[in-house]
DNA sequence: AGCACGCCGACT
DNA sequence: GTCGGCGTGCTC
């Protein structure tokens, strides 16, 4: 009974391929994994179904399946479902986005099998008998226990047990068996501390909806007790059998926001992020496909995990960047959640202290129903915001005397200072005072960065490491000089004026350790004076409760800048960052410099508020047809080559104005903003539409033709469906 | 994407 | 006479 089998295979073509099998063609559901060759290698692929044999298949091409890896699908019709309409939506090879869904183990050829440990329980029957001590507390341990008991728990317990356990276990007074490893349950939970009006209000809003789908976008602003509405609501789909998928931003620190699940939800919670091994994150993904997780908690990926019941969706921080994918299968995790949800037919939260304006907008188009969350726990204040003037002569090293000024007081009051810098490193700028020579990477369009504890030059853009030159490479003097700040500056010249403070200093280059940046945040919990000077990783998610005082050193940068989404997102860090000054009894106090201290954007966002700033942002957007209102799609071409990536891009512009578009705007191409990067030139052609439903059948109708065209072939090139930034 | 096949220049 | 350049085309 042979048959032929459609599968999809890990490759960057938008087709399935056939091959022929033995078995009978009901025996093969789609989501099974099999082992074929594939021009001569063996891969990997994922069965899309299968058909019976006719006299037009080309049966005589068709090679033959080496191995079933699967007995049942691994993957659910749902999910195989949401991944080809992913494929679809985002132009990108079906086979690419099996493997961006599965995790790393399970895209080989392991038995996807959950792990199990070995369990103990009492044998009810027995006789009481005379025991060693050792034996008798392994007994009365065991008696506690309603359930069995796994041997890795006894022996954190009691300590070595194994010669005891056998003993027992020919005495014939206990059982083992194999039981399927779980994550750990709470011993103990933390009682629910009551909900405000508003949390009550929200709660009961999408409680009510528990069976139907529904988006909710919470505004809450920072300290109003968002996670605490989320738990709840998590609390009642798992009475209800069902199983809650939470997705957060990527940051360093995710353990906080899990925690909190943890010691309130007598639940088994997985989390999937970057942290956790490639077994551990499959041991999560089966759990959660077999429904024995309840709650799924997890980083962009995630949003891929089948659930066997689906009861809620949730984004926190719903506005992070972090949620859109950068390369490969450029997906947002928001997006395809909102379709998981519409078609599981459950509520989907998307929670914010800022909202994007992609939300505000379905808000006002009542496609969304808001639930707003504005009181702080605890009836703390909201900080004292002023904008400082950078531009002055006063500024020595970023750092202005009306900045210092604060800073003394706050530290003098035995409290902590947190201060922004946008960049890292210790000067963006090294130059000769001779002759203009200024470092440049020799692989990008930026200038390199120095970095005076490792005595060397960085480019943050490749990765490029130099020697820091004493002398001009150019005219040979050595009048070098550095300009600019960045996060080892700030630090150096703050230790230097308070000498009695530790300093700390959070980038990517101080959290380079398995624990560091978790030894930092620790070092920060101590109610002792303390400044920390950081990046923008440290505005998300992170509650310095001892910090009075926030300062943002280079705010402008998010004002002039040539993306879009640049000032929204600026309006967002400012927000975020001023949610984290004050919390308790101590009121905060938060300083921008600014070179700008007059510009609308900030008496606009510092009276009115994000939410005002936010509708006027996306008013201008509304008027330029841009997102949300409007939708775009950007073609990028890279290539060693400063010609080659712009002449593909103008091939494809050709093509598209070959035939009047009335729909689509077809953009340049134009360089990037950065035109050289790692050695590369890169261009881009942006197509703008009023609405997407232009935009998704000319990409159908032109990227196979694209894909024919002889350069498409040599130079790397990319569809970015709904970028963030255009950068 | 890779990797083979294929058709023209500089070497033992 | 051969080794190898990377242009072209295919992958069930």
């Amino acid at each position: 009974m042979n048959c032929i089998v459609h599968i999809s295979i890990p490759c960057p073509l938008h087709q399935h391929f056939d091959y022929v099998s033995t078995e009978p063609k009901t025996t093969w559901q789609a989501g099974i994994r099999v082992k074929v060759s594939f021009r001569n290698k063996e891969v990997i692929g994922i069965t899309l179904g299968a058909s019976e044999i006719t006299e037009s298949s080309h049966i005589e091409k068709l090679k033959p399946i080496i191995e079933k890896l699967d007995q049942q699908p691994l993957l659910d019709e749902k999910t195989i479902k949401l991944i080809k309409w992913v494929s679809q939506y985002y132009h990108h090879p079906l086979g690419e986005c099996f493997q961006a869904a599965l995790p790393k183990k399970l895209r080989s050829i392991e038995a996807a099998e959950l792990k199990t440990e070995k369990s103990w329980q009492l044998v009810p029957s027995a006789e009481q008998i005379k025991l060693g001590s050792k034996q008798q507390t392994i007994v009365d341990e065991l008696k506690k226990q309603s359930r069995s008991t796994s041997q890795s728990f006894l022996r954190q317990q009691l300590g070595n047990i194994t010669p005891s356990l056998a003993s027992l276990e020919s005495k014939g007074l206990i059982v083992s068996e194999e039981k399927v490893l779980l994550t750990a349950r709470p011993t103990s939970l933390k009682p629910f501390c009551e909900f405000n009006d508003q949390q009550q209000a929200a709660f009961d809003a999408v409680k009510e909806k528990l069976d139907q789908f529904q988006p909710f976008l919470l505004a809450g602003i920072t300290g109003s007790g968002k996670t605490e509405v989320y738990i709840q609501l998590t609390d009642q789909v798992i009475k209800q059998g069902k199983q809650a998928l939470v997705l957060i931003p990527e940051i360093g620190l995710t353990s906080q926001f899990v925690e909190r699940f943890k010691q309130q939800l007598d639940a088994t919670i997985v989390v999937l992020h970057s942290g956790i091994t490639d077994s551990e994150r499959k041991q999560a993904w089966l759990l959660a496909k077999r429904g024995l997780a309840d709650v799924v908690i997890g980083t962009r990926s995630s949003v891929f995990t089948p659930l066997k019941s689906t009861g809620l969706i949730i984004i926190d921080e719903e506005h992070d960047s972090s949620y859109k994918q950068q390369d490969g299968l450029r997906y947002h995790a928001r997006n395809i959640a909102l379709i998981r949800a519409q078609r599981a037919k459950v509520p989907i939260i998307l929670g914010s202290a800022t909202p994007s304006l992609e939300s505000l907008h379905h808000v006002e188009q009542q496609r969304y129903q808001k639930l707003v969350l504005d009181k702080r726990a605890g009836e703390a204040s909201l900080p004292k915001v002023s904008v400082i003037d950078s531009s002055g002569s006063d500024v020595e090293f970023g750092l202005s005397q009306r900045l210092i000024t604060a800073i003394t007081q706050h530290l003098e009051q035995g409290n902590q200072v947190l201060l922004f810098v946008n960049r890292r490193g210790y000067a963006p700028v090294l130059m000769c005072h001779e002759c203009d020579w200024q470092a440049k990477c020799p692989h990008c369009d930026a200038l390199m960065v120095v970095h005076k504890s490792k005595n060397g030059l960085y480019c943050h853009h490749c990765g490029f490491i130099q020697r820091l030159p004493n002398q001009c490479p150019q005219c040979q003097t050595k009048d070098l000089y550095d300009y600019g700040v960045g996060t080892q500056k700030i630090e150096e010249t703050l230790q230097n004026r308070f000498s009695n403070v530790p300093v700390l200093r959070i980038d990517r280059d101080t959290t380079q350790g398995v624990n560091a940046f978790d030894q930092l945040v620790e070092e920060m919990h101590k109610a002792e004076p303390k400044i920390l000077v950081g990046t923008q990783m440290l505005a998300k998610g992170h509650d310095f409760h001892h910090v009075t005082l926030v300062g943002i050193l280079d705010a402008d940068q998010g004002l002039f800048s040539a993306d879009f989404r640049a000032t929204e997102q600026l309006a967002q860090l400012v927000t975020q960052v001023t949610g984290r000054a004050g919390r308790g009894d101590k009121k905060g106090e938060v300083y921008i410099q600014s070179q700008q201290p007059q510009h609308p954007f900030w008496s606009l966002l510092i009276q009115q508020g994000y939410e005002k700033t936010a509708q006027k942002l996306l008013a201008e957007r509304t008027d330029m047809a841009w997102p949300p209102v409007g939708a775009l799609c950007v073609l990028r071409a890279e290539s060693q080559f400063q010609e080659q990536a712009l002449k593909l891009l103008t091939e494809m512009a050709d093509l598209f104005n070959q035939e009047q578009q009335t729909e689509v705007m077809i953009m340049g191409p134009v360089p990037a903003i950065m035109e050289k990067r790692a050695g590369r030139y890169r261009a881009q052609l942006l197509l703008s539409s009023h609405h997407r439903k232009f935009i998704h059948p000319l990409l159908d109708h032109y990227l196979p033709i694209f894909a024919k065209l002889k350069l498409a072939k040599k130079i790397r090139w990319s569809v970015d469906i709904d970028p963030v930034d255009l950068l």
